[in-house]
RNA sequence: GCGGAUAUGGUGGAAUUGGUAGACACGCUAGACUUAGGAUCUAGUGCCGCAAGGCGUGGGGGUUCGACUCCCUCUAUCCGCACCA
């Protein structure tokens, strides 16, 4: 073989680690486990684009680094396959999802196999598979069998509870539960109905039914995502949606909320990312405060973080969708209150959030009453208030918050002020919330924000009108789902309408076939439609399903034991591989999955059935890979094209041409010509003999014609060509756009790594077992030593570069000794495992070298005779001082000093480096 | 709006703790070779300038002997915001 063969080469190697299992995990005590995990891919129509292998790569060579380093690996690979767009796609053709999921999923095993991962795929995972959501939804049911004791700070069985309401009612118990949730003795429990038992169990349940509001789009029949919602329209069809109150299944992840927050402190997460879960989570510290309604028994509750302004109050603001919204608004308001309550249903929580400079708003014609001064305070309904925070009520402080002043200006209500020094003034641009002396508040009067603060909370709670508070932003997990494709919730709704769990037993719930994958006449879900959709034949099972986040909530431990039919995974398996030492994924699920398996995870660790409390010890977000459209001027009313910077010269149109008969910005004539039928006679205007395109960054998408497939690249170059390209492309944190135009430079690397072990006659393989001189191995130990760091600092792109370097070194030096290419080809084997394989066997090794070991570098090696000291003066380098590499600080001194310009001299805070202080600068100084 | 990120030659990017900015690669220029290639090799390539030299890391300001790096501020672009996965 005297030609570097990709095809043949990759060939052989993929079908030789199948073979022989190279990449299996076993659990074996006797060796340090590592677990990496990519963050499982859901199947798309569109198959695999070149974003998505740019992870698996990342990963992949950590893998195999570290199984080359004697670690037993586990790096598994499986789908997230429930989901949307198979669901959608249904509904257009009637293929069931089944189906079309099975499909893509072919698909995408074929397009990882081409690229040669060391994916374990007996440990495989498809969320869809009935085989595992049996399990997802044996963990609903232990979620929904759990209650939250926030005196022990952790889950417990719902048996307990029910021991504690019988003997002691509820009076003493701690828990997070709804808020409504009334006071009863054990006595009471013990002569309520089972009902009425039931609904207070409700309350409790860690998962639970309540009332929610929804973007419920009436024409579509189902409820939409705000992404969906576009101008309180759906996206789909233009149609009306309105916000609806509906019964949903949710997740009290609210009671992890302190949990979820300091669990961050001991994992490895970017610090950006640990804040977008901070801020989600959103806790923050103040007080609630009550506020009597005049001419009503109704109490307003609000809470706020500024309790120190409660005298600058002078009007309340209420969410529209307030339950005491219709109560509280007089007669000569009604029209107005509700046309405005109307129109808000239309705006989705993102409009609402979004839109700032739009002030709305209404009065209800009510007024509360101030608990310190008495005075009548006008009670408002605006949509910026939004009713899933807090209390959906908030005491509006138009002098020191610039939504309530902007509201107060608008509608000319009065602002008090209350602080009073610098900043102190919101219609200035300076102003600072929390500056100043307080003033106009009477027993505050004086005291700073900060003083302020705690007295009014203390004063709120001896008055008994409020109290401290903790409140959170985030809220409780909504975990139905009105569609097809997802778990069934395992549970049926019994003659007196009580949702009762199945049995473990009666597990897995199949999801059940339909005739149509819409919506029910009534507005039901799809699985209204499912005939005998009962249990036992009589009792109505749930109709929701779960959202796409249950599955992938716990995935990375059933790769650990993913055939287990007797539990979500051996505890001895779990035990081993515990958690996950790298995970790599989007950033953009910081907010979801990430919060979710989190969540999941320690609950299960409540109950006892793992060991660990967070599921992933370090993150990596790879950044996203965006598309490079390519465009062609299309000369107006004509069939010629211009190339680009020809264009202003004429009435163009600008059009997407694929990317795919594009190279370097470089126009495919022929190829163009063929593309598409109406381009057959195109003419063109070139330049310099070449028609150029223009390019712009966007999505990768379809419509764009700038998808890119990895099996290309592949069939053209190779996957170990593919592999670190991807990698070479830039840092893997970073969004880039996909350009092919570099590619051609990792392969020449490549190939002349070939050429290093193939000088012989005609291109054959010869090396030298000659001893290398100190020189070569100094090429390769400053490679050893410099990939090391890069592999464990996760910088992936500038390790190609080093073996780059280190190949035109050794080229250069025509060195072909055995000794130095050993080490060369192991440590490019994490990176392009294929080539690696073949010129390990070529080096007479029988074994794959991932059992090689990955080399040590020795430092002696890398040691300088002489070094050239800079000497630095004015920050820039104006000389070189030569020493020996190990000369003492004295004598460094000593030769600083004899520097014509150096009268002074520091040494540097990085080592070897000459830090000089010139002469005039030390005339100012001294 | 809230939260997060990014900005370095014609291009992708490097610079690990503040210490020779532009490694490595693409592209481009010139040359060598000839099985005329999507091959290989050599040299050059931040900008201005004949040169000496000057200027240069999105803009402005600051700290420092010295700033891509630290601080303040502005601008532009991208991502997330709860039923997309």
């Amino acid at each position: 073989m005297a030609e570097y063969n990709f095809r043949d080469i990759e060939k052989k190697w993929q079908a030789y680690w199948e073979e022989n299992s190279t990449f299996n995990a076993q659990v074996d005590e006797s060796k340090k486990k590592y677990y990496v995990l990519d963050m499982f891919p859901y199947p798309s129509g569109a198959g695999l684009h070149v974003g998505h292998p740019l992870g698996y790569i990342a990963s992949d060579i950590v893998s195999r680094f570290k199984k080359q380093q004697g670690f037993n690996v586990l790096h598994p690979m499986g789908f997230d396959s429930f989901g949307l767009p198979a669901e959608q796609y249904a509904i257009q053709t009637g293929q069931h999802p089944a189906l079309t999921t099975e499909t893509n999923i072919s698909r995408y095993k074929e397009q990882l196999g081409i690229i040669g991962f060391s994916f374990d795929w007996d440990k495989e995972v498809r969320t869809s598979s009935p085989e595992y959501y049996k399990w997802t939804q044996w963990i609903f049911l232990q979620i929904f069998n759990s209650w939250y004791d926030t005196k022990a700070d952790k889950a417990k069985k719902i048996d307990e509870l029910v021991a504690l309401f019988e003997t002691e009612g509820n009076q003493n118990i701690k828990a997070s539960c709804d808020e409504d949730t009334p006071l009863f003795t054990a006595e009471a429990w013990k002569n309520m109905a089972r009902k009425e038992q039931q609904d207070i169990l409700m309350k409790y349940r860690l998962t639970f039914l309540s009332e929610t509001f929804v973007n419920w789009c009436p024409e579509l029949g189902t409820v939409l995502a705000n992404d969906e919602v576009i101008g309180g329209v759906s996206e789909r069809g233009g149609h009306p949606v309105e916000r609806k109150k509906m019964w949903q299944w949710s997740m009290r992840i609210t009671a992890y909320a302190d949990r979820l927050l300091k669990g961050l402190e001991e994992i490895d997460f970017s610090e950006p990312l640990k804040d977008m879960q901070r801020n989600w989570i959103g806790k923050s510290h103040g007080c609630s405060l009550h506020f009597n309604v005049e001419n009503s028994e109704r109490v307003l509750e609000v809470f706020t973080t500024r309790a120190d302004t409660v005298f600058g109050v002078s009007f309340m603001t209420m969410a529209p969708e307030h339950e005491w919204v219709a109560e509280l608004t007089t007669d000569e308001q009604r029209a107005e209150v509700e046309a405005y309550v109307e129109q808000a249903k239309n705006r989705s929580e993102r409009e609402r959030m979004t839109d700032v400079k739009t002030v709305s708003g209404v009065f209800t014609g009510s007024y509360a009453i101030h608990p310190f001064t008495g005075k009548k305070v006008p009670i408002w309904i605006a949509d910026y208030v939004l009713s899933g925070y807090g209390t959906g009520v908030v005491m509006a402080v138009p002098c020191s918050d610039t939504r309530d002043y902007a509201f107060a200006s608008h509608f000319d209500l009065p602002v008090v002020r209350i602080q009073e020094g610098e900043k102190t003034d919101i219609s200035q641009d300076d102003f600072d919330a929390k500056a100043g002396k307080m003033i106009n508040s009477d027993f505050l009067n004086g005291m700073s924000v900060k003083e302020a603060m705690p007295a009014m909370i203390s004063k709120v709670e001896e008055m008994g009108i409020g109290e401290a508070k903790v409140q959170y932003k985030m809220r409780d997990a909504v975990f139905t789902r009105q569609r097809y494709w997802g778990e069934p919730i395992p549970v049926y709704f019994d003659e007196e309408g009580v949702a009762c769990p199945l049995d473990e037993s009666q597990l897995p719930l199949n999801l059940p076939e339909v005739d149509e994958y819409l919506p029910t006449a009534t507005g039901e879900p799809p699985l209204g439609r499912a005939a005998g959709w009962k249990k036992d034949g009589k009792y109505s099972y749930e109709l929701s399903t779960m959202p796409g986040w249950a599955g992938s909530s716990w995935y990375f431990l059933r790769y650990m034991d993913p055939k287990n039919g007797e539990a979500f995974a051996d505890p001895k398996a779990m035990a081993y591989w515990n958690q996950v030492d790298l995970y790599i994924g989007g950033a953009e699920h910081a907010t979801g999955h990430l919060l979710y398996s989190r969540f999941w995870t320690k609950f299960l660790y409540d109950i006892g059935y793992i060991q660990f409390e967070e599921p992933f010890k370090k993150l990596i977000n790879q950044g996203m890979i965006q598309g490079r459209s390519n465009f062609v001027y299309r000369v107006n009313g004509t069939n010629k094209f211009v190339s680009h910077s020809l264009r202003n010269e004429h009435e163009t149109t600008r059009l997407h041409v694929d990317v795919n008969i594009v190279e370097n910005d470089q126009l495919d004539i022929e190829a163009f010509k063929t593309w598409r039928p109406d381009f057959k006679d195109a003419e063109f205007i070139l330049e310099d003999g070449k028609y150029i395109c223009g390019a712009e960054v966007e999505k990768m998408s379809k419509s764009k014609f700038n998808v890119v497939n990895p099996d290309d690249i592949v069939n053209r170059f190779g996957a170990d060509t593919f592999r670190l390209y991807e990698m070479f492309l830039g840092p893997l944190e970073q969004f880039k756009p996909w350009n092919t135009n570099g590619i051609d430079g990792v392969y020449k690397f490549l190939k002349k790594l070939w050429r290093l072990f193939h000088g012989g006659a005609n291109g054959a393989f010869q090396v030298s077992d000659e001893k290398a001189t100190k020189d070569e191995l100094k090429i390769v130990h400053t490679a050893i030593k410099k990939v090391t760091d890069d592999l464990e600092r996760f910088s992936f792109n500038t390790s190609v570069s080093n073996f780059m370097i280190c190949v035109n070194e050794l080229q250069t030096k025509k060195c072909n000794k055995r000794e130095v290419l050993t080490d060369l080809v192991k440590i490019v084997a994490p990176y392009a495992p294929h080539i690696a394989e073949e010129l390990w066997t070529l080096l007479g090794n029988k074994e794959s070298i991932t059992k090689a070991g990955f080399p040590v570098c020795n430092e002696a090696y890398l040691k300088e005779d002489a070094f050239l000291y800079p000497v630095m003066i004015n920050g820039k380098m104006r000389a070189k001082i030569e020493l020996p590499a190990d000369a003492s600080k004295e004598e460094i001194e000593k030769a600083a000093l004899a520097h014509e310009n150096v009268v002074k001299w520091t040494e540097g805070k990085t080592p070897k480096r000459v830090i000089v202080v010139p002469k005039k600068i030390v005339n100012l100084v001294i």
